[in-house]
DNA sequence: TGTACATCAGTGAACGCGCGTTCACTGATGTAC
DNA sequence: TGTACATCAGTGAACGCGCGTTCACTGATGTAC
């Protein structure tokens, strides 16, 4: 049953697609491979075609999961001026919303980062990265003309850390008091617009 | 070999107390019972003469962690005027602490919220109701002479949201890049003052 | 371009380990008289 | 207060299940000539 080069690829790039959206909803160990595999329509024997551990396919599905998130960010770099600040206000406003937070698959530093912590070295380093990165990437969207690039550092390690705190923060309590985490949300939100500025 | 009841009674306390400091460390599944009750000072058999499953112990684990999270919170209401305001900012700066970071047992919400989520609806409802005391707690030692209860309660939620993302976020990069963590201890530390305000 | 053979992605059964859970047994505690 | 018996916390072996991992096998692809 050999198939084409090309098939394999696409067929591990399911694995880790698949992979990256269980393992946000579930964690880590929430899923099997053979569900996995199933899922990404092949046999649980398959894997070790791909990989050579189910540690490898962690890290994979972390790297996919924070590009996916940094994809967003990026998009905001394109506009420009008012357009950026807009694009940026919408992005926040998406972030801390009700459908993100209700959402199965959410931003990986929310879903993973406490596993992340107890897993392995390279696992935690790419997490690092992705992190790292999505500073990054938040200053770059922040700094208009007016801000220097420090300044925008700042006002991004506190936006990020409003966005995250506040999503997990909805998260936790929606089951007992789904009015306090509607409030939750608005109140971060109106947090991170004041702390950003302008 | 039976033993007395106060002692049963402390053997079973003694496995909650091991356990909320194992869970917050290692995760809920990151250790099994055997291991529990070994510290515990007993064998695995006899967990099943003090709780019915596992899912019970969790429970019991978190409600004893966020009781201990809670009474640092509520310590700082025997202060008042000036002195509760030193001590809430004590607390911030040891909660937002490279010491904290780097220690194995932290805030229940930092280290538990991405499991809880996935767990059991009565973990869930117990998580919820520790987050909800929390905040008025929080709120209860923001509140001066000056702020009324939706204005400090406004601020809890924003705090809290700085505290958690914060120390998450540090963590996080920890291992990839040391002085970026130690900035985003300093740049929270620094937002959640300015977010409270005075 | 056509043929012969080696390669290798996928299949599905099987292994081994850890973990939650159960169980028969022990013997000191707690209780009934 | 003392004795006889039932209770029950703890022990350690065993069970069963799920999961990561391995392996022999299949058969179409890719390659060498």
């Amino acid at each position: 049953m050999r198939i084409t080069r090309e098939e394999a690829a696409e067929n591990k790039a399911r694995i880790i697609a698949v992979a990256a959206s269980r393992f946000r909803e579930k964690g880590f160990d929430g899923i099997g491979l053979a569900d996995l595999l199933r899922e990404a329509g092949l046999t649980h024997g398959a894997f070790y075609n791909h990989f050579t551990s189910k540690d490898e396919l962690d890290d994979a599905a972390c790297r996919l999961a924070f590009e996916t998130a940094a994809a967003k960010l990026t998009a905001l770099t394109a506009h420009s001026g008012a357009d950026r600040h807009r694009a940026l206000t919408d992005y926040v406003a998406r972030y801390l919303s009700r459908e993100a937070r209700d959402a199965p698959v959410i931003c990986p530093i929310v879903s993973l980062s406490g596993e992340a912590a107890r897993r392995g070295k390279s696992l935690r380093r790419h997490f690092a990265e992705g992190v790292g990165r999505h500073l990054r990437l938040l200053a770059a969207a922040i700094r208009g003309r007016e801000a220097d690039a420090a300044q925008a550092h700042e006002k991004a390690v506190g936006a990020l850390a409003l966005l995250v705190g506040g999503l997990l923060l909805a998260r936790s309590v929606k089951d007992a008091d789904a009015p306090l985490s509607d409030e939750i949300l608005a109140i971060t939100r109106k947090a991170v617009r004041d702390h950003i500025g302008d």
